[in-house]
DNA sequence: TCCATATTTCAGGAAATATGGAATTGTTTT
DNA sequence: AAAACAATTCCATATTTCCTGAAATATGGA
């Protein structure tokens, strides 16, 4: 990932209103996604404020939208999380290799081994 | 990690000169660090725009300092940066536990496990 | 077509952030 | 004590971000 990238997506997330987007998207889903409406009235914000919110998120590759109907949904961007994580992982692996698989270990254990079938490793 | 400390570590990051910063501080190491002069001379940046950036490093709880003789060492705080880390896994890990998994393999794909005795674990 | 709904765009003002010059504080050396 | 060095603080300026009300755009239904 792109240092240009990584920055646009870290100023993107440091908004209390863009972080609990993020989150309330990665709750609902990566293909079930919300509607433009649905997460202002869930996080109680205006719909312009929003509009411009949610806007910043898909410039920095964070969400992706699509129209049904008459609202507009949004979506999750896993990839593009996966890459934020990856890049600032690199700060300690690439330099300190030594600190890498701790602190992957830590956050590991924070989340257990989910009971999986082997078979839909190739989701996305 | 509260979510105003994550805030602030975002925003401390969403910067290209207190990235770098960052990741300076990382490569030197958690015991070894950096002065502020050297770091400035790497970066090639200004003495009191930088000590303005460490400020907000400081300040976001990345970095710690020291004084050593006439010059300020600075140090990167590891558990910061693994408490931010952990927060945006939990993003997706407690919303939807699916994610998490596949979404460390990758991650931990990219850091291949070190050779290490086992006896070292317990270091912090 | 007319109307209601969903969302975005526009224009603005207030607040926060970034940067640089000059002055200041703290430390070591002579 | 004075000078040199390292870093910070202070102050002013330029830029960016954030939020709002009002208007515009797009879609679906009567």
């Amino acid at each position: 990932m792109e240092k240009t990238a990584v920055l646009d997506a870290l100023a993107a997330l440091a908004q209390p209103t863009r972080l609990d987007v993020v989150r309330l998207l990665m709750q609902a889903g990566p293909d079930t996604g919300m509607a433009a409406g649905d997460i202002a009235h869930a996080l109680d914000a205006r719909a312009n404020t929003l509009s411009a919110n949610l806007s910043i998120l898909l410039n920095a590759g964070l969400v992706r939208k699509e129209r049904i109907g008459r609202s507009i949904r949004y979506y999750p961007e896993i990839e593009t999380m996966r890459g934020l994580l990856g890049f600032l992982l690199e700060d300690c692996c690439g330099g300190n290799p030594a600190l890498c698989r701790p602190l992957l270990d830590t956050l590991t254990d924070d989340c257990p081994p989910q009971k999986r079938d082997r078979r839909d490793d190739h989701q996305h």
